[in-house]
DNA sequence: ATTAAAAACCGATTGCCTCTCGGTTTTTAA
DNA sequence: TTAAAAACCGAGAGGCAATCGGTTTTTAAT
């Protein structure tokens, strides 16, 4: 699935800013980028049905608000871009990681080695059934 | 950068078999996929402006091979990815990764672990000049 | 040097997708 | 019932991958 710059966008208001319908979404767009209602109303109409947001009708309007978190979508994202790479070879994934470590600073990697930790637990829970 | 799917299936095939000239990737490609050698020709001259491959005339024809490492070219698609959406909040990287690792197993764990040392043991460097 | 073959290069087409917005239909509340 | 508000529809522009026919350039053999 692929994510254009203003849906990107709107999507990153939403996880701020959650519920809220075309108009809101709207005339926060304004100020700074321009764009007609309309143009909000498609975007939002095109993650809704990529399923990304829920709508509810709230008086006139749908309210739209995420349907997946943050961190979840990026998690889906990186995963399309690398399942195209990485089939089954084992250590492909583990390689990109450490492509992108480089970046990290010691308290995100305490924060990584506590993730492989809950890991390892939830691993553990499987086999024991 | 946006790599479509027979740019990533060429890429894939060089890494495995560099360098090639197109009549070579087009005859490996030509039994599964079909497709003109002339397809393969600019699908391969993409990738080459793309900076994704290099060339080199070898007779007749261009030999091509890959400029990137596989792991490399994964993490750069990854960094993409996730710039987007993440911009100061950094946790947001633990959390995408972490959003990922239920794919891994407990011998991909360990090799992660062992990567985060590396990395530590980098930045303990680092601090020490 | 000449020339035939091979490969590179060029350009056009198709298809898919985002962004954009005008105009029409539907919905809502007064 | 009707006026306003919002949703919906459709079309056009722009970008990019894939596809391939046709032309130009390069190469190697004579």
């Amino acid at each position: 699935m692929q994510l254009g710059e203003l849906e990107k966008q709107v999507l990153e208001y939403l996880w701020k800013t959650n519920p809220a319908d075309a108009k809101q979404v709207h005339s926060y767009f304004e100020k700074n980028r321009g764009g007609s209602l309309n143009t909000i109303q498609s975007t939002l109409d095109r993650l809704f049905k990529k399923d990304l947001l829920g709508r509810v009708k709230n008086g006139h309007a749908f309210q739209y608000f995420p349907k997946v978190k943050r961190h979840e979508l990026i998690g889906q994202l990186i995963k399309n871009v690398t399942n195209d790479f990485i089939v089954e070879d084992e250590n492909s994934v583990i390689a990109a990681f450490s492509s992108i470590s480089s970046d990290l600073d010691e308290h995100q990697l305490n924060k990584l080695e506590a993730m492989i930790e809950t890991q390892r637990q939830k691993l553990q829970k499987n086999s024991e059934k």
